[in-house]
DNA sequence: GTCGACTGGTTCAAATAACAAACCGTCGGT
DNA sequence: ACCGACGGTTTGTTATTTGAACCAGTCGAC
């Protein structure tokens, strides 16, 4: 790992539960030297990525980030574009819909919604990054992503999320291949406990998935009726999606998709 | 300059005018070797911060920013909060509003509106970091930010954006001065050509400024009547957006801004 | 076709940063 | 006054990063 990946990876820590972080927080969640981490902090603080809270000395995200993200956001709109696709599913199905995108060997959520009919509700962390293996999300971006991701991680060990988690080698390859002809996936209970989840996959302009559109619903609600309908309406807001960014589905999953429907 | 610096440094490239940046162009843009940059593209890239074009092998940023803006959005919703007073500014006195906040020895955006009523305007780019010694924001964080930043700052070479632009150490010290007595900074093309403006400081909870709220103005525009609305109206737009925040005007500030009103 | 000038991307001695463990100063509780 | 936990710094050794030169592909002119 090198010293760029070390630095933002502390970043990655921050969430909407732990919004300030001290040095020895942060040595214990990354695992590095403590100064390591100091002059990587101070570093990254420098550069407007942190600040600083004088009163506490823990450091919170900085000012730089938002400014890029208004930078990204002028030229490549995603989120605001996404968003009413997003909003239109969340409230057909009632339940809690996101779009994510592909950050190295991880989903990031670009955008959720959910419609909140329902007492209870799926807990999603806009700041937590998505493992590829324990998600529904997950497995629709091995299946559709680039055709070197599947091997890498399998190169990995598989850290169990859930006692539902594939940690199998193989039963993740049949799996992915499964997903592969359905153009869908579905993971039960992988990532979260009573959670069960549906994702097709979002392209870019090259016949390789960037991203995922899916449909998270506590387990309990995952009734066969439920399911029908995602597995109805899903793919057509992964088309509509793409399509909103500028992508083309490929031909092949194209077929797929309409002969399921 | 530390590893991540750099690094972190080539985001910083990106403008609303160049979304798409190139190897080689990042190696005459940063000055640096251009296998050192390739390898932080590619580790930025792999962290999410950037992402290749396929096609064009140039780099966007990438959908890590995006996450990480949510978060810091969510826990310290800088720019929901001060947005609807920077619009209030903006309208009041026709001109364009921008709230700024320190990144280093450079001022961040953080929100910028511009009430449009005028057929010309003062051009502003929320991707453009502002150097401290040119822009009245600069001058404003450097009398009332950090006691070592103007010190740090004289230590280097002060680069002319216009003609304008306060290059000598013994005018700048004693324009810091007259700012720490006045409360506000003016500055009269020191940054764009043909732009004036005026900056008063924005707090923490400590006694030292952590941003500024300014006003910008084409400088044909800019008459003594509106010098002196501004100078009416900025402190106590400084004091909202402080209160905003969370933070507290220190003492001896307030008592000038009231002597001054 | 063959050049040349331009890309993006990759190797291997030499400069630089990471590491581990110790230390310093400060704060809050006992 | 003591203790322990915190943030931060220092030092000598080890590993990584660096940067000049080197590939390879692509475009256009001749």
């Amino acid at each position: 790992m090198g010293t760029i990946t070390k630095a933002l990876s502390l970043l990655n820590h921050f969430s909407a539960s732990r919004s300030e972080i001290g040095l020895t927080e942060f040595r214990n969640l990354s695992g590095q030297d403590k100064a390591t981490v100091h002059r990587h902090l101070s570093e990254l603080t420098a550069n407007g990525f942190l600040e600083q809270n004088p009163g506490t000395k823990g450091y919170r995200l900085g000012p730089a980030i938002l400014r890029l993200a208004a930078v990204r956001e002028r030229l490549f709109p995603a989120r605001r574009l996404v968003a009413p696709l997003v909003e239109k599913l969340a409230g057909e199905l009632g339940e809690l819909v996101h779009v994510s995108l592909r950050e190295g060997d991880h989903l990031s959520p670009l955008y959720h919604f959910d419609a909140l009919i329902h007492g209870t509700r799926v807990y999603f962390d806009e700041a937590e990054l998505l493992p590829l293996h324990a998600t529904a999300s997950g497995l629709a971006m091995l299946a559709f992503g680039p055709i070197d991701l599947l091997p890498k991680l399998l190169k990995t060990k598989l850290k169990p999320s859930t006692g539902y988690t594939i940690t199998d080698t193989e039963l993740l390859k049949q799996t992915v291949e499964q997903v592969r002809n359905d153009g869908i996936a579905f993971v039960d209970q992988g990532f979260e406990e009573h959670v069960s989840s549906f994702a097709s996959p979002v392209f870019g302009d090259l016949p390789e998935a960037i991203g995922t559109i899916a449909v998270a619903a506590p387990t309990v609600r995952m009734t066969d009726a439920l399911k029908a309908k995602i597995r109805a309406t899903l793919p057509l807001a992964a088309t509509e999606v793409t399509e909103k960014l500028g992508g083309i589905v490929p031909v092949d999953l194209r077929r797929i998709w309409r002969d399921a429907a």
